[in-house]
DNA sequence: CCTTTATATTGATAGATATCAATATATACT
DNA sequence: AGTATATATTGATATCTATCAATATAAAGG
C-alpha cells in the first residue's frame, strides 16, 4: 500500500462529507499515527533535521528491534516516512506530504 | 475517561519529542480517527452547522444502529463530539478543542 | 569466506475492536 | 398505564494488532 505521487486536494471537512475512498485512505493516515510508540518514533524522527537513524530508536521507545522495524514500516506504508539506505543503516524522514491529507480534515479547528 | 477543559498547548513536533503521556493521549485521537465509519459520522458532524442528530447516521454509513452508537461514544470519549439530549434525540457538534492536540503534532507540514 | 552489525521476517500469543442480534432504557404521546 | 420511537447496553464472534523470541537477510570489514 503506497501512497500516490500526489494526492489531490480535498475541500475541508466542515464543507463536505467524506465519501467511502476518502475515509478509507484517510483512516489508514490516522491508524499509522494511532499507537503511542508509533507516535513516539514519528516524532523521534520528525524533531531532526535530516532525519534520523532506525538504529537510534530501540532504546527510547523501550521496545524490541523487531517491534520497531515493524512500526517504522507502518509508519512508512502510511506515507509518513522516507526510508532510505545507507550502508548498513536506515534512515528515516518525514514525508509531509504524507500528512496533507489528515491536516486538511483537522483545519476545521 | 474525559478530555480536560482546557489542554495544555503543546510544542510543534519538530520541536520537541512527544514524551510518553502526551503520546498516550493523542494516540486516543488518532485511534479515534483511525475507523472509516467513524470518520464518515464525524464528517457528517462537522458538515453541519449546529451538529447532527443520531437518527440521521444510520442509513449513510450503512451499518446497524448499535454499531453507529458505539462509534459515536467512542468519538465522544476521546473529546472530538459533544452530546446533548433533546427530547427523544441525540444531538452531537464537533468539539474542536479535542482536535487541537492532534492538530498541533500535523502542524510541522 | 567468515564475522560482525543493522535491519527484516516468521511464528506465536495475548489483547483490542468492529460488528450484529437481542434486549434494555429513556422519552414522548395518547 | 400503554405504546411508539430513539438510543444504549449486552453478549458473542471474527478479525486485527502489538509484542517478543528466534531466525533470516544485507552490508561492511577483516
Amino acid at each position: 500500500m503506497q501512497t500516490p505521487v500526489s494526492t489531490p486536494s480535498r475541500p475541508a471537512i466542515t464543507e463536505a462529507v467524506l465519501d467511502e475512498p476518502a475515509s478509507n485512505r484517510l483512516a489508514e493516515v490516522f491508524t499509522a499515527l494511532s499507537d503511542p510508540v508509533r507516535l513516539r518514533l514519528f516524532s523521534l524522527i520528525a524533531a531532526r533535521t535530516g532525519g534520523a537513524c532506525a538504529c537510534e530508536m530501540v532504546g527510547p521507545v523501550n521496545r524490541s528491534q523487531p517491534t520497531v522495524s515493524h512500526h517504522l514500516k507502518a509508519l512508512e506504508a502510511a506515507g509518513l516516512l522516507t526510508r532510505e539506505r545507507r550502508g548498513r543503516w536506515i534512515w528515516y524522514q518525514v514525508d509531509r506530504s504524507g500528512l496533507r491529507d489528515a491536516a486538511s480534515l483537522i483545519d476545521c479547528c
